[in-house]
DNA sequence: TCTGGGGTCCTAGGACCC
DNA sequence: TCTGGGGTCCTAGGACCC
């Protein structure tokens, strides 16, 4: 047994990929390479025409000017991704479509290919397990990488394997990402960031007052636009600013749990440990209309939409081996207003004609006088299928199964609370 | 020109139990 | 008789992240 060492300083990395989504799609239409692409909006049928038009045609050979561009663009939606290219005109992530086409008009628009990105994903991260096992997923295009006991992750603070994590990559899937470095999480993750593409920063403990607190306050990870514009209002524009504040003057401010944490993000604290794995806690559908639908007026419609995310939740849920016991609702009004409401059950359920009802029911609970842009379901408290926990059955709530607005079937309601 | 879809975690009030 | 306290569960909303 080699002599174990009791304290190795901590090296953590955060990888990100590089425009994740628009990567994949330039390795499928290299001739876009350069250009300012943007990946979103989720209507496939500008690149069905696209590829019907071409039919025959190797992808790799489809001229520049057949792609569909986004001033042409018309639709709901956000952004995915931009190439780099793009992103010199101001267009980023969850930017909406209409006022990305005013920045750059000229951009070619791509659809997500959830498959191909998914198999891309699984691809980078089995390179990175091969190398270093202790990896926790953060979404499709994020890992945090524990290299303290890795061989060679010490060396040069991490650079080393890093470099060889990045070289992988790229062999095996033809794609860039950048890794930051560091003591922690909360560092690493800011670190990533300073060198983009394909860049590797490296960042140590007592580099934070140099390299950390001249940031924005909205470069931790934790700190959104709410809690950004309330720092603001208080005069705190910067990590260091934020630190020099004192502790309780925060916890004043923000609350004990989030004041304090505010406070030890800005000086570079965080102890969390790189979690290898974890259960899921809920599974949803939902999706946005292409206009906003009026509950009575288009109540067949709703109802047939309404039902089939139902079908497709219990439908992930016996996938991926789960049941539930917590069914929700989610609603979207024009104001863009949000609705919840939710049932918890007597018993776990993967069904989904028991999800519908439990919908249903909730759906009774809701201001369905407005006109709706969203609809969404989903199921919480999940156990594993077949699990004690699944099996568990909770005192019995009385069962309703009077039909709800959307059902299927003869209209005979009016809604239940909407008033004048 | 309004702003996707999939998640996690936190807070806070009320019900209910001991 | 005028008012305990602790714990857990349920529900709704909101901030935040990728």
């Amino acid at each position: 047994m080699h002599n174990r060492r009791v304290s190795l300083p901590r090296r953590i990395a955060h990888l990100d990929m590089d425009a994740f989504f628009a990567s994949v799609e330039l390795l499928r239409y290299p001739q876009l390479q350069g250009l300012p692409v943007v990946i979103g909006g989720g209507r496939r049928e500008a690149d069905r025409l696209l590829r019907e038009r071409h039919a025959g045609v190797p992808l790799a050979q489809i001229p520049v000017a057949a792609f569909p561009l986004l001033k042409d663009y018309v639709g709901r939606g956000v952004i995915t991704t931009a190439t780099y290219p793009a992103r010199q005109f101001g267009v980023g992530s969850a930017m909406g479509m209409m006022k990305a086409a005013k920045l750059c008009p000229q951009a070619i628009v791509l659809p997500v290919d959830f498959d191909e990105v998914r198999r891309f994903s699984r691809a980078f991260k089995a390179v990175i397990r091969e190398i270093a096992p202790v990896m926790e997923d953060r979404g499709i295009d994020e890992v945090y990488i524990d290299f303290t006991e890795v061989p060679g992750g010490q060396r040069e603070g991490g650079r080393v394997l890093a470099r060889l994590i990045q070289k992988s990559i790229f062999e095996a899937t033809g794609l860039t990402c950048s890794i930051g470095v560091a003591p922690n999480k909360l560092i690493a993750k800011m670190a990533s960031e300073f060198d983009k593409p394909n860049g590797i920063s490296i960042v140590h403990e007592q580099d934070v007052q140099a390299r950390i607190w001249p940031l924005p306050v909205r470069k931790i990870n934790g700190i959104g636009p709410k809690s950004e514009e309330k720092l603001h209002r208080l005069h705190i524009r910067t990590i260091g600013e934020l630190a020099a504040r004192p502790r309780e003057w925060l916890v004043d401010h923000f609350g004990a749990s989030y004041g304090a944490w505010m406070h030890d993000a800005a000086w570079g604290r965080d102890e969390r440990p790189v979690v290898t794995e974890s259960e899921p806690v809920s599974m949803s559908r939902e999706t946005t209309f292409e206009r906003d639908l009026h509950a009575v007026r288009d109540r067949t419609e709703l109802g047939a939409i309404f039902t089939d995310l139902c079908r497709r939740v219990a439908e992930d849920l016996r996938r991926k081996g789960y049941v539930g016991r917590t069914i929700g609702i989610k609603l979207r009004y024009d104001d863009f207003r949000t609705a919840t409401r939710d049932l918890t059950l007597d018993h776990a359920t993967d069904d989904a004609a028991t999800i519908r009802r439990a919908a249903g029911q909730c759906l009774k609970r809701v201001d369905l006088g407005r006109r709706l842009r969203l609809l969404g379901v989903r199921v919480g408290k999940l156990a594993k299928a077949g699990s004690e926990a699944a099996a568990e059955v909770r005192t019995p709530v009385a069962a309703e199964h009077t039909p709800d607005l959307f059902h299927e079937g003869p209209a005979v309601e009016r809604p239940a609370t909407s008033k004048g």
